[in-house]
Parts: structure tokens; C-alpha cells; sequence
DNA sequence: AAGTTGACAAGGA
DNA sequence: TTCCTTGCCAACT
């Protein structure tokens, strides 16, 4: 049985991804933030990479509000099973985030500046 | 320990 | 503007 669709690090996440998380956490409410931007703000603009590795070795359960987050184009770049794009597209319509025709968000009016992080997470 | 994969991003055609 | 290739970083096998 494959389990590739979820990485489970049994709990012990590392140093990297706890950042990650409280970034994510960090983001508002009815608000997005791409994968690089999470990077960034944790001072790896490089590491968007990274970022979506983090995410996806999310528990289910956690206070992270993974749905907030989107690619550069400010459209849903899921391709997980279990939480699906359907689920964060969901979630983020019922947090009032807008789509349009394309299927994207407008950036300029969702968007997160990034502020109101915890020091935790510039930890470079 | 080494190689491959992936919920990304930027640049070129 | 869209599609393809290259580069990055961390996790997984």
C-alpha cells in the first residue's frame, strides 16, 4: 500500500516545516499567500519548493490553514487526493475569497502582505 | 548515504 | 498570454 499521497513523519517535523506552519498560521483570515511568499517571509525566497513539502506533510487535524495558500498565479495548485483542490477552493469561497473565470484569485484584493508573523519564523 | 519526487517560481520561446 | 525548460529546497524511498 502506497502512502505516497501523505507524508507522515510520525510527528517529529522538522525545524523547517514547524516554520512553515506558523507562517501559514499566521495568515488572516479571508486572505491568501503563494508558496514563495511563505518562503520569503521565513527569508528563503528560494525554498517555494520546500514550502509545498511542508504543507503536504500536514496532519490532518492541524490548526494550519493550509487552504490559504496558493501559487503565484493565485490559483489552487493542489494535486493531492485526500484534501483536495475542490475542499480549498471550498474553504476559501466560504472565507469569502472571490474566483474568477479562470479559476484564479485576484491577488491585489486576497493577497497577504505578510505581515503579523511571529519572530519564530525568521528564524535565517 | 544517494537518488528521486513534489501542494513552486522565474525565465525563455 | 500560454507552454516548456531550468533552478531551489526539503522530504521520501
Amino acid at each position: 500500500m502506497k502512502r505516497t499521497a501523505g507524508r507522515n513523519t510520525g510527528g517529529k517535523l522538522t525545524a523547517f516545516t514547524r516554520r512553515v506552519h506558523s507562517a501559514v498560521r499566521s495568515i488572516p483570515h479571508g486572505r491568501i499567500a503563494s508558496y514563495g511568499g511563505i518562503a520569503a517571509v521565513m527569508g528563503q525566497p528560494r525554498a517555494g519548493r520546500a514550502v509545498g513539502s511542508a504543507l503536504c506533510a500536514l496532519e490532518d487535524g492541524s490548526d494550519v490553514p493550509w487552504w490559504r495558500v496558493v501559487n503565484r498565479n493565485g490559483e489552487i495548485s493542489i494535486k493531492s487526493t485526500i484534501h483536495g483542490p475542490a475542499l480549498q477552493r471550498a474553504l476559501l469561497e466560504g472565507e469569502g475569497v472571490k474566483f474568477d473565470a479562470a479559476g484564479r484569485i485576484d491577488w491585489e484584493r486576497f493577497g497577504w502582505d505578510g505581515s503579523g508573523v511571529p519572530d519564530d519564523v525568521r528564524e535565517d
